[in-house]
DNA sequence: TTGTACTCGACTAGACCAATAAGGAAGGGA
DNA sequence: TCCCTTCCTTATTGGTCTAGTCGAGTACAA
């Protein structure tokens, strides 16, 4: 019942790609490694995730690098968590079918409708967050906490 | 973003007792064991995290076992659930305050009220069920669904 | 005091997590 | 064409967690 390294390292790099998506360019990975601090060989591995499912566009050579493959507005942490994680709370009884035989109360068990209960109530709040809320509530936060920008900045 | 097996084990364990705990007698570990199907090594260790937590009471000797300490009504399934797995959607950032460091960002965090918003949900979800709804609910499948019960008791 | 049942700690195979490493492929400029 | 930059792909590794097992010890009740 956790979110692993990983699936934040996810987040962060879709946040870094959301911010710069503006400006029509594309970020490498040294540069979201740095700014974010993950380690780079493991971004490598969840940039190419990423791409693989479509979130994200690379391109090689000079001047290439990531950026997101459609507007943050129309990708949502959902997807982006769903995609590193797996669905929330997989255990036997909540998947199909081939699991299912692993228990014989399947098919009269109280605690399933429970688990599909709390998944769609977890699913429905992750698919409302979409990358641009999260920018927009970024920039309010650090607009009204200069201070503590200021702070970053210096011990960065 | 899962439960583990040991936490499945736990509510079924909870569950056995819950539905004995009219009668007031002790339920064995091989009796718990074999009704839930569960590894009686492994249920033995969670039976004692259970007591540990005050959640069961035990008795040594003939005729011991185990037993809820309270009326299934006043134990929730929140309760089980964090005992064994610990709290929903722990990672560093929604720790306090020991692990904060890790992240400088963890002052003005645009994820942190995000897993804050999910962990308090799906901590309403489960402490708004007792063990006294979820035997009433298995008492309601099993006798809407008498085919299903007779196979399972066949089968058993 | 004897049998039953709980207590506690040590141990383990296998899976998974977090991360590293390195050679290869492709794109762009000179 | 050569060379530099950047992504692509696979293999590997150390550590931690999961899902148990095993066995000796302790406590209770008849």
């Amino acid at each position: 019942m956790r979110i692993s390294a990983k699936g934040i390292y996810a987040i962060q790099a879709m946040l870094e790609l959301a911010e710069s998506y503006e400006q029509k360019n594309y970020l490498t990975i040294n540069e979201i490694a740095d700014k974010q601090m993950i380690p780079h060989s493991f971004l490598i591995q969840i940039l190419h995730e990423l791409k693989h499912a479509n979130l994200v566009d690379s391109r090689r050579g000079c001047g290439g690098g990531y950026r997101l493959s459609r507007y943050p507005c129309n990708i949502n942490l959902g997807e982006v968590i769903y995609l590193i994680e797996g669905p929330p709370l997989p255990f036997k009884c909540t998947l199909e079918p081939i699991e299912k035989r692993n228990c014989p109360k399947i098919d009269h068990c109280v605690m399933k409708p429970i688990w599909d209960q709390l998944r769609e109530s977890i699913q429905h709040t992750l698919s409302a967050i979409s990358f641009e809320d999260l920018i927009n509530e970024e920039h309010a936060i650090n607009s009204s906490s200069p201070d503590l920008c200021n702070t970053d900045c210096n011990t960065g």
